[in-house]
DNA sequence: GTCTATAAAACGATAGAC
DNA sequence: GTCTATCGTTTTATAGAC
């Protein structure tokens, strides 16, 4: 058995990288291969196809998100306004960071309208976003009210990434974060 | 002389229509051209290249913001709450349009981040964009706070723009506008 | 010898360009 | 229509661990 140089792990970590850097249709997979030290037929022993290597990548980067940051959402045991700011805090920090960076915001959409299986994962994980959300927004507000923030919070914070990537200015993205937690004030 | 069978603005307006429906990078110079009625080498008879029509598809756009949209914000003969209401109510009904919608946000991204040359113009639109809703905020706010409107203006629309989409659901839309103009009351 | 992670080469399709 | 490049994918072969 030849020596293992990766694992699927690591092929979908470079991967996702890459995704973010320069979007799903112009990152080829001997891109992909390349990052990883492979040649790019070797890819298809870990993945029957590109598509399906994304949606791991998908996968991926939600269930990050479940541990790292909506978790954050359902414990009791901190105040409301701590729990949002640490939320917050997180994903921005992720956002920023160009490894593990934010991907389901563009490449999302540049993906789920030309591939439909994409959609509905990547719908997903913005209802755990929103949920995640309104849940520490219920603390305080009604039902109604909360939902409403909670709508408005996800969609400030795609659009103000979608402005710090186009400007190259992370504080688009600080600024969301400050007036979001002061709502909750 | 053959007979001309199309002009420059039909294949912008066509390029605008499939680059908007499934992206820059997957709509080729032959889907094109076939939605012109044209061999794809023609369309290297009005533009050099591909970037080069995607160029002029983003001016293009951009020229109708500012013509249909943008200008309104500038008129002093209505009353600033009007102004912004039909702004967004314009604005909101262009981006719906699945002939002109809105391309610069989802699409400006995906290819900002590839293709450098689009960075500037693409900045350009969202610049001027951001000037002429803090103009209208400008007549109640200070310059300040005009601004902080503003530039979370910008990030709602287009955020919700992004979930309207990944949803498939206008109303993200729809309570965004309602939202905004609220804030001028 | 068998299994498997890799490389190498080549496939057909399609891209942008002329 | 033709060209060349490159795409995602498939196939074949090889290297080394059990």
């Amino acid at each position: 058995m030849a020596k293992q140089k990766v694992d699927e792990a690591t092929i979908i970590k470079e991967s996702l990288k890459l995704f973010r850097q320069t979007s799903y249709h112009t990152t080829s997979m001997a891109d992909i291969a390349k990052a990883c030290g492979l040649q790019k037929g070797s890819l298809y022993h870990y993945f029957s196809s590109k598509e399906e290597l994304m949606m791991k990548v998908i996968m991926s980067v939600h269930n990050f998100f479940k541990e790292e940051v909506f978790t954050l959402a359902y414990d009791e045991s901190i105040a409301p306004l701590v729990r949002l700011d640490q939320m917050f805090s997180r994903a921005t920090s992720i956002f920023v960071n160009k490894e593990t960076g934010e991907m389901l915001g563009n490449v999302g959409v540049e993906t789920a309208l030309v591939i439909p299986e994409f959609q509905p994962v990547i719908q997903e994980f913005f209802q755990d976003f929103f949920n995640a959300v309104k849940k520490v927004y219920t603390s305080k507000y009604s039902d109604i009210v909360a939902n409403e923030l909670a709508e408005r919070a996800v969609a400030e914070i795609e659009g103000s990434l979608l402005l710090a990537r186009i400007f190259n200015d992370n504080n688009f993205l600080k600024n969301t974060h400050k007036r979001l937690v002061a709502r909750l004030e």
